[in-house]
DNA sequence: CTGTATCCTTTCAGATACTG
DNA sequence: CAGTATCTGAAAGGATACAG
């Protein structure tokens, strides 16, 4: 009959808060590579960047200022493949590919907005009280 | 008056979605980097942890699950230093260490609760479409 | 214009051992 | 209990060249 102070399993706190059920987000969840795909360094700017409208990939590298080709397109193919933004390559001479949000995408980017006014806000602050 | 297709600086797309002047999220901002440091890997699971109560450092090993003694100091020390997260060492035998976070760290949290729903309800659907 | 492929450097992150 | 220090392999990331 042993009494433990720890009872629960490993991760109730964070299940707990989000009110889900007990294992959510383990290490062994899938919500994990989605939650890092999504807070990713260029996941997030790149899914805010397309709130405002479809872009294309030229405009896109200049919206996400300091991207690579490299990780831009690595990122890309990961939302797309995540089902969060919609990829349309047309045929044309010069080629031209048009980037959007899909309907899942959208409600993402909603909450990632405000997250970002919050940091943009309280980033001078931060950076100056230590 | 100049109406050409590029005007406006290299991330206005970003800045306009935010309602925030130029230039905000540009590399050398100081929003990259505590945007960087919200949504790390560990740092966005210890927040939310912490949206619960006060943590102690065995505690918080347990509630995010898979992170490393090396990794959570560090995260803790970043979240600690972006004045997130209030350490407050007792000087016991054995000693104890409180985590809490302070009241930037629960307006932040209280933006990133909501999005782990989100992506706690979409992450089936999203990695059985591909 | 929209990418892919390759190389190379830097950073991240886990395992292990050790301290007060 | 609450960390720190060091080592090493894995992964991220950038630069460049090139292709459709």
């Amino acid at each position: 009959m042993k009494v433990s102070t720890q009872v629960t399993s490993p991760n109730s706190v964070i299940a707990q808060v989000l009110d889900l059920g007990s294992g959510t987000f383990t290490q062994q969840c899938p919500t994990r590579t989605l939650l890092d795909h999504v807070t990713s360094k260029w996941g997030v700017l790149v899914l805010v960047a397309l709130t405002s409208r479809t872009l294309r990939w030229g405009e896109l590298r200049r919206a996400v200022d300091g991207v690579s080709e490299k990780m831009l397109a690595q990122t890309l193919r990961t939302l797309e493949s995540d089902g969060l933004v919609l990829r349309e390559a047309r045929p044309t001479i010069p080629p031209r590919v048009d980037y959007s949000l899909t309907d899942p995408g959208r409600e993402l980017a909603g909450h990632l907005v405000p997250l970002l006014r919050w940091v943009a806000a309280h980033a001078d602050a931060t950076s100056t009280d230590h």
